[in-house]
DNA sequence: CCTACCGATCGGTAGG
DNA sequence: CCTACCGATCGGTAGG
């Protein structure tokens, strides 16, 4: 096989849904799931209306489709900065989630999606809902988790249960986050978020 | 005048008009400014969609008046609480602040609207996008003279500067509001914002 | 406040 | 029978 030249129907087709879902990004960031329409993401793609519909048949699909790569690159930036177990390796897990906010800071355009669908997704009826009800819990746990094994090991000086903690960390971040796209130069997100972290953690002094 | 029977088309128009503004805090939470219909406010307010057009000529009108009133209603239950001067009463304004949290939880539809609106606003084109920038940039200013005011009585115990505190505390509200409307039982919104700030002002016992 | 509409644009689909 | 689209247009609805 010419597999040097030929690059087959399958590589086109995942190149322009990489293109569509950048688009997405964009479309969804700025006005939110209802205001984005499917004509102007096609142009923002560099295709034709019929042709985005012939990748996804429905908005709710591009939605889909964009939340399960978000996910999917989540998890994977996880894994390789080793912070996937919080409950054997709590302070590397935290470590890692502030490199995870590092990297947000480079991409607004991420950020603001996340704060404008996740605003939307409020309303049980909206298609993100769900897909924001899990990530909450999911966050949620993942903390605990961390929060209860420094905890065990007598590393948590803080007048509340892991659970809170955990709780309350999601909320600064986001918070935070939600804040600096409205003034960037006012807020420090990284920083405040280790702070935080260091006022109830000793061991995490670094 | 006969004062008593006749009630005049001002004070019918003020009637109507609220109607009308309350409808609009359900519709905007529900899918956002952008995903909100004039003819759906029209239907939840009573009226026809001419009707509406009558009393509020553009969609963005509508929503100037409803933040309109929603600034003046917190500015004036603030001032209820006893809280308007953080300077000189900063424990006092802080305990204000937590009593409008209290009240927000009885009006989840508020809550739900600021989230939706506020994240949708991120966008610099959004017609709430200057609003949003101005309260976080007040609230800031709030709660940065409160902790100046109790740092300088040698009363604040945090590693952290009275601006990035502000900063901080607004983040954890907004952030376990959020939380909240995914979640209402995982999420104890006045509890661990008291706990916040007790953790940084022994003196903020109660 | 209503009926009667407008230019345009919506999400989605036709045949090729 | 497949893919990756295209120009044109569907019935309905948006803000005004």
């Amino acid at each position: 096989m010419t597999t040097t030249t030929r690059r087959g129907p399958y590589a086109k087709s995942a190149a322009v849904r990489r293109r569509i879902l950048e688009a997405c990004v964009d479309a969804f960031g700025e006005t939110g799931f209802h205001g984005a329409t499917m004509k102007d993401i096609a142009k923002r793609a560099g295709i034709s209306h019929t042709g985005l519909l012939h990748h996804f048949a429905r908005k709710e699909d591009l939605l889909a489709a964009l939340l399960d790569l978000r996910a999917e690159r989540g998890a994977r930036i996880l894994e390789l900065t080793g912070a996937l177990d919080p409950s054997a390796k709590p302070i590397e897990a935290l470590q890692g989630m502030l490199t995870v906010l590092v990297d947000n800071e480079l991409q607004p355009g991420l950020m603001e999606l996340h704060c404008v669908l996740s605003g939307e997704a409020t309303s049980p009826e909206h298609p993100a809902h769900r897909y924001y009800t899990e990530r909450y819990r999911n966050l949620r746990l993942f903390y605990t988790r961390a929060f209860t094994a420094l905890d065990e090991r007598g590393e948590l000086r803080s007048a509340f249960d892991p659970a809170t903690l955990a709780t309350m960390t999601i909320a600064l971040i986001n918070g935070l986050q939600a804040q600096w796209l409205f003034d960037r130069n006012s807020v420090e997100i990284v920083g405040a978020v280790r702070g935080f972290l260091q006022s109830v953690i000793p061991a995490m002094d670094r």
